[in-house]
RNA sequence: GCCCUCGUAGUUCAAUGGAUAGAACUGCGCUCUUCUAAGGCGUUAAUGUAGGUUCGAUUCCUACCGAGGGCACCA
C-alpha cells in the first residue's frame, strides 16, 4: 500500500525515528477518511512531542500521495487520508466491468486441501453438518477468491456401531419405509435398552466389516448408496461439489498399520494401544481398543496419509465443531512423530454449535430439527414470498432463500461461539439476514435491466464527487482479503451487510434512472454494486437471484 | 480437579489496541402518483467483577464469578 509505504519513509524526516510498522486503518465513520493512522499518537511520548504537534510535522513531510485527494489531523492526532475521486472511480470502473472483482493473489499457487461437512451415511444430516458444510464450502471459496487451487473433501463413517444399528433395525423389519435416519434411531434405542438386541447389534457389526452374510451386505450396499445419494441431493441445495470422498472402511486397516508400524510413539495401557498427549502438555488417548479395533484416532491417521495420497497440497484444512478441538491436538501430536510432513501442513477450523431458543426445539414434523428438516421448514416458510415475487420460479427461488436466511445466520458470527438459532428470526427473512442481501442485489440487477430498456448506457465519470458508497465500495477487495486471512466469513458478512444497508439508504435517497446526465454515471454505480454484492453473496455461499 | 471456547442494549450478533461501542429483532411514530416497502427515516437501551500493561483496552495480561465443550477403549 502506498500510503502506508509513504508514511513509514517520511515519518523520520518529521519525527528523526524510524518505525518497523505503521498502523494504517479504515476509520469506522467515513467521515474520517478513506484510511487512517495512529502513528503521531503512538510516537509522540518517545519523540517529546504533543500528538497533534507531531501529526502535523508528519503531514508536512508527506508531500502529495499518488491517489490522496487531502490529508487531515483530527482528533487527538489522528492522521486521515482521503482519497482523489479518480481513485474511487477507478475502482466503481473495476466493479462494473471486471468478473473478478475483488478477488486477490495472495494465495496464488497454494494447493489447499479443505475438509467439511462429514455426515454419516445411514444416519441423519445434522445441524452440526450443516454449520460445518456452510463455513467449510465459505472458507474454500475465500481461499479460491485469494488464488488459491483448492479441492474440497468429505469424510464419512461408513462403518461402525451407528451403521450396524441401523442394518440391524431394518434386517430385524423394525423400521418400515422409514429414512435411514430413523433406522438409526430405532436401533440405536434398542441397543441401549434391550440386551438381546445389544448383542444382535454387535453381531451384525462384526458382519459388516468381515462382509460375511449376504442378506447384511444386501441391505448395508443398498442403504449406503441411498443415504450417499440423499447427502448429494443436499449439497445441491447447498451449492457444495466434492473433489473427494473418503470413508473410514478406507482409512482403518491404513491408520492400524501406522500405529502398529510406530511402537516408539504409542505404548499399551490396560490392554488398549494409547498415546501419552501429557508429553505435549496435552491427555491420553485410545488408537486401538483392547480388542483391537481402531478408534475414531487411528482412522484419522489413516486418512491424514490416504489425503495425501490421492492429492498434493500445501495446507491441508479440517472443519468441525469445536468439541473436537482438545481431541485433534492429540492426533496432530501424534501424527507430528509418525507422518511428520504431512502433519505440518495440517491445520484445525473450528466451530461452535447450535443450540435453539427455548421452547423451539421441535420441526414442524414434531421430531427433534435436524438439519435436513431445518432447511425444507425454511423452504416452506419462503414458498409463500416467493409465490409474490418476480421470479420465474417460485419455488427455485424459495430454495435460494432458504439457503440464503440458514447460512446467514451461522456466518455473520465469529466461528469460535456457539449459535443461538431462533427459527422465528431465521423465518422472518427481513432486517439483519441473508434475504436482505439478496434482495439488494435483486434492486441493482432490476434498475439494471430497466437502464438495458430505456437504452441507458452506463459510464464512469470521474469527476462526480464520490458519495459514500462508492467510498465503502473500494474497500471491498481488502474485505475478502482480511477475511480470507482470518479464515473468518463473518468479517466478510458484516462488510456486506453493511454495504447492503449503505446502498439500500442510498437508493431511497437517489433516483437512478431520472434522465438526467448523471445516469450514465449512477448505472455504472448500481452496476458495481451488483457485482460488490454477487462476488460476495457467492463467497459465502449464497445464491444470488437477480429477481425477487 | 485440569484444559479449550466464550461473557457487550430486553433478545440475537458486530467492533483490525484507536475517534461518539455499531446493527438487527422487539416497542412507538412516520414513509409506496418516482427504478422492487423482503426497503427507507426517527426514537429508548449495553462492555460480568477487581486489578495490571498502554498515549489509548470490549480487545492484551492476572485473579475471581458465570455459560458451553473436552479429559481411556464412542464418534
Amino acid at each position: 500500500m502506498t500510503i502506508a509505504n509513504t508514511l513509514k519513509q517520511k515519518i523520520a524526516d518529521a519525527a528523526s525515528i524510524s518505525v518497523e510498522e505503521v498502523s494504517l486503518e479504515h476509520p469506522a465513520d467515513l467521515k474520517n477518511g478513506d484510511y487512517s493512522s495512529g502513528v503521531a499518537l503512538q510516537y509522540a511520548k518517545q519523540v517529546g512531542v504533543a500528538p497533534r504537534a507531531l501529526a502535523e510535522k508528519i503531514v508536512a513531510a508527506l508531500g502529495t500521495i499518488a491517489g490522496v485527494a487531502r490529508v487531515e489531523v483530527a482528533g487527538a492526532g489522528f492522521i486521515n487520508f482521503y482519497l482523489a475521486p479518480a481513485a474511487l472511480a477507478e475502482a466503481v470502473e473495476t466493479a462494473h466491468t471486471e468478473d473478478m472483482w475483488g478477488s486477490n493473489v495472495t494465495l496464488a499457487g497454494k494447493k489447499i486441501l479443505v475438509e467439511y461437512t462429514d455426515p454419516n451415511p445411514f444416519k441423519e444430516f445434522h445441524i452440526g453438518h450443516l454449520m460445518s458444510n456452510a463455513i467449510g464450502e465459505s472458507i474454500a471459496r475465500l481461499l479460491q477468491f485469494s488464488g488459491a487451487e483448492v479441492k474440497r473433501a468429505n469424510y464419512q463413517g461408513d462403518v461402525g456401531p451407528h451403521v450396524a444399528k441401523a442394518v440391524w433395525a431394518v434386517k430385524t423389519g423394525k423400521v418400515a419405509g422409514g429414512s435411514w435416519g430413523d433406522a438409526y434411531i430405532v436401533g440405536n434405542k434398542a441397543y441401549e435398552t434391550d440386551e438381546v438386541a445389544k448383542k444382535e447389534i454387535d453381531e451384525v457389526n462384526a458382519q459388516v466389516y468381515s462382509r460375511s452374510d449376504s442378506l447384511i451386505n444386501s441391505i448395508y450396499d443398498t442403504g449406503r448408496e441411498a443415504s450417499l445419494k440423499h447427502f448429494e441431493d443436499l449439497y445441491e441445495i447447498l451449492g457444495t461439489k466434492f473433489d473427494h470422498y473418503f470413508f473410514e472402511s478406507e482409512t482403518a486397516q491404513r491408520g492400524l498399520k501406522l500405529v502398529r508400524a510406530h511402537p516408539e510413539v504409542f505404548e499399551e495401557s490396560d490392554g488398549a494401544v494409547v498415546y501419552k498427549g501429557e508429553q505435549d502438555g496435552l491427555h491420553t488417548r485410545v488408537f486401538v481398543t483392547s480388542k483391537g479395533l481402531p478408534t475414531y484416532e487411528t482412522k484419522d491417521l489413516g486418512l491424514a496419509e490416504l489425503k495425501a495420497e490421492t492429492c498434493e497440497f500445501d495446507t491441508s484444512i479440517t472443519v468441525t465443531a469445536h468439541e473436537q478441538s482438545d481431541y485433534f491436538k492429540v492426533v496432530l501430536a501424534a501424527m507430528k512423530k509418525v507422518l511428520p510432513e504431512v502433519a505440518s501442513k495440517v491445520q484445525h477450523i473450528s466451530h461452535g454449535m447450535m443450540r435453539f431458543a427455548e421452547g423451539k426445539m421441535s420441526s414442524r414434523t414434531g421430531n427433534v430439527i435436524t438439519g435436513e428438516s431445518l432447511l425444507l421448514d425454511l423452504i416452506d416458510a419462503a414458498k409463500i414470498r416467493a409465490a409474490e415475487s418476480r421470479a420465474d420460479d417460485a419455488d427455485a427461488l424459495a430454495q435460494q432463500i432458504a439457503v440464503a436466511a440458514i447460512k446467514y445466520q451461522i456466518l455473520k458470527q465469529a466461528s469460535g461461539k456457539d449459535i443461538i438459532f431462533d427459527r422465528e428470526r431465521a423465518l422472518s427473512l427481513e432486517g439483519d439476514s441473508g434475504p436482505y442481501l439478496q434482495y439488494a442485489h435483486a434492486r441493482a440487477c432490476a434498475i439494471g435491466e430497466k437502464a438495458k430498456e430505456q437504452g441507458v448506457v452506463a459510464a464512469t465519470d470521474a469527476s462526480v464527487e464520490p458519495s459514500d458508497l462508492v467510498r465503502f465500495l473500494h474497500r471491498f477487495p481488502e474485505a475478502v482479503e482480511y477475511a480470507a486471512a482470518h479464515r473468518e466469513p463473518h468479517l466478510l458478512t458484516n462488510y456486506l451487510l453493511e454495504f447492503a444497508a449503505l446502498f439500500n439508504s442510498w437508493y431511497a435517497q437517489v433516483q437512478v434512472l431520472d434522465g438526467s446526465t448523471s445516469s450514465p454515471h449512477k448505472v455504472a454505480l448500481v452496476d458495481a454494486v451488483r457485482r460488490t454484492l454477487k462476488n460476495g453473496l457467492w463467497i459465502l455461499g449464497i445464491p444470488a437471484p437477480e429477481r425477487m
